[in-house]
RNA sequence: GGGGGCAUAGCUCAGUGGUAGAGCAGCAGCCUUUUAAGCUGUUGGUCGAAGGUCCGAAUCCUUCUGCCCUCACCA
């Protein structure tokens, strides 16, 4: 067992003192801010608190002052000996920094001047039988305070008991999700819930981790890597607006911001093309920095970042000429490979050659880090897009774009195809791509989904269709270094 | 997968070859309006794990584990 032995011991005396550590409710009269926000009006009066405990500071064995925390604020209790039985001043004793208790008394001010409750009546609520390191802080230092990142990750509610900030973010997230949804109800959207598992997968170029279903023979099943091709059965089903916020697994690398599994948020509005929703989109994030930050104007990690409608466009081709000096249009595929093998001498060129794989390459390699004031990226080549509609005016692109913040790829969009016989036919080639490449370590084979090109075939009106990473953004508007900050329990390895 | 960094008491950290330390927390006291409370005393460690070098290893070497950073991979 993880106890410690000492609390364990207190325990155990709570336990023969009659005392019940582990109660079954108590009732409150109010928060702490509340407390704070009315304080001229209930002072003297008696108030039912319940908090845990932060600090303790005893006056020899006769009088304590301490310290409870609640959600989002803090309080200090007194406790005098005269006021108890003997049994709840013998429980008072044996308090520990992280038991929760509950408090009820008049509200008084200090000589000091500070906002206090004289405990008149006082409840153990949950003994702990875990030292909880909560830091000292005096005004804004900080003492003491965990910072090992490994015990905040794989311990996130030690985290959170440690650390206002991190409650804050998980708050904010919320906040967000929560603005999201009046945004989309705003506009007519109905929310709608897509399978995690599925015996298919598809939607974006990932691999999937797999299981299998035992009801079903032993099935061979995925987890979801995008609700694309479900969202879509919706709109062929008649929703003309529908999304969804639900997380999403891919298996592949962890880093600051990749996590196996993250949340995105994805809709789909018929009758629009992409250039309508990134408007859409523009005006959706400009509003939560707006809501969540007080401005369209947000610091991440020392860089303002400015969320003002409308941002910069570019198309990735433009961004490639521009920012990496490379016009791929005036470059023959024997120029462009040599391009490519000066950036990088390993890349492997795949057969057959694919000048759309290129720019995808070149985008990454020479323009992603320079991505940094919101910017749309559009008009893909259509070999790695195989669920968008071709260009207007342009058979080799696609009308797609991805939104661009700090370097990360927000989203992703497009107009959707709604060709059934090119939509076969692209899930085809891509297939036959990937065909090609199976011997390439890492590769992803993409499974045509027939039933959904089944449900296409049986009418679907023009849509454009978003998707934006939620954690990603949560990132941005908490200015928060890692996801796996904005993740209440990232995925980490085993612990031994 | 490559490179770099980190791992010492519940927490924050010292300790670079010679008896494992400090502050806080805990414990025993003093102190009846304190607030990083204060004062006195004190318990507490498989120095991430295993192996090696050495008379002697927290410290040097090797391997392993975990975390962080970074590069690569991720159409």
């Amino acid at each position: 067992m993880p106890f410690h032995q000492d609390l364990l011991e207190k325990r155990q005396q709570l336990l023969d003192l009659g005392v019940n550590p582990y109660p079954y409710s108590f009732a409150i009269s109010h928060t702490l801010t509340e407390l704070r926000d009315r304080s001229q009006e209930l002072m003297e009066k008696e108030v039912s608190v319940a908090g845990r405990i932060t600090a303790l500071r005893r006056q020899g064995q006769k009088v304590f002052f301490a310290d409870i925390e609640d959600f989002d604020n803090r309080m200090q209790v007194y406790l005098k000996q005269q006021d108890f039985s003997e049994q709840i001043w013998q429980t008072i004793l044996l308090l520990d920094i992280g038991d929760w208790v509950g408090i009820k008394g008049p509200l008084f001010a200090t000589k000091t001047g500070e906002l206090t409750i004289w405990t008149k009546e006082f409840s153990l609520l949950a003994k702990s039988v875990i030292r909880v390191p909560i830091s000292k802080e005096k005004g804004d230092k900080k003492y003491y305070q965990l910072s090992d990142s490994e015990t905040l990750y794989r311990q996130r509610y030690l985290h959170w008991i440690t650390d206002k900030k991190a409650r804050e973010v998980m708050l904010v997230r919320a906040k967000i999700l929560s603005s999201i949804r009046r945004f989309m109800e705003g506009r007519g959207f109905l929310e709608v819930t897509t399978p995690t598992l599925e015996l298919s997968y598809g939607g974006a170029s990932a691999r999937p981790f797999e299981t299998t279903v035992h009801a079903l023979s032993q099935e061979k099943a995925y987890m979801r890597i995008s609700p694309e091709l479900s969202l879509k059965r919706f709109i062929v089903g008649g929703f003309p607006k529908v999304y969804t916020i639900c997380q999403n697994f891919r298996n592949e690398g962890i880093d600051r911001s990749h996590n196996p599994e993250f949340t995105m948020m994805e809709w789909y509005e018929a009758f629009t093309d992409y250039n309508y929703q990134m408007d859409q989109f523009e005006q959706l994030v400009s509003m939560l920095a707006k809501e969540i930050t007080g401005s369209y104007k947000v610091v991440y990690q020392d860089t303002e970042i400015d969320f003002t409608p409308p941002w910069k466009r570019m198309t990735i081709l433009d961004a490639i000429k521009e920012i990496g000096k490379v016009d791929v249009n005036a470059l023959s595929d024997e120029e462009l490979k040599k391009k490519v093998h000066e950036i990088d001498p390993k890349y492997q060129i795949i057969e057959p050659f694919s000048r759309g794989h290129i720019v995808d390459f070149l985008f990454s390699n020479l323009c992603e880090e320079h991505m940094i004031q919101p910017t749309f990226i559009l008009d893909h080549p259509l070999a790695i897009s195989p669920l968008t509609k071709k260009k207007r005016g342009n058979p080799d692109l696609v009308e797609r774009f991805e939104p661009f913040v700090m370097r990360m790829e927000i989203g992703n969009a497009y107009s959707e195809l709604t060709d059934p016989v090119e939509q076969y036919e692209r899930l085809r080639q891509q297939r036959e791509f990937d065909a090609d490449n199976l011997k390439k370590e890492g590769t992803v084979h993409h499974p045509v989904d027939l039933d959904f090109v089944r449900a296409i075939g049986m009418g679907m009106p023009p849509t454009g269709g978003v998707g934006l990473g939620i954690d990603r953004l949560v990132m941005l508007l908490t200015n928060q270094h890692s996801i796996r900050d904005v993740i209440a329990f990232p995925l980490l390895r085993r612990e031994e």
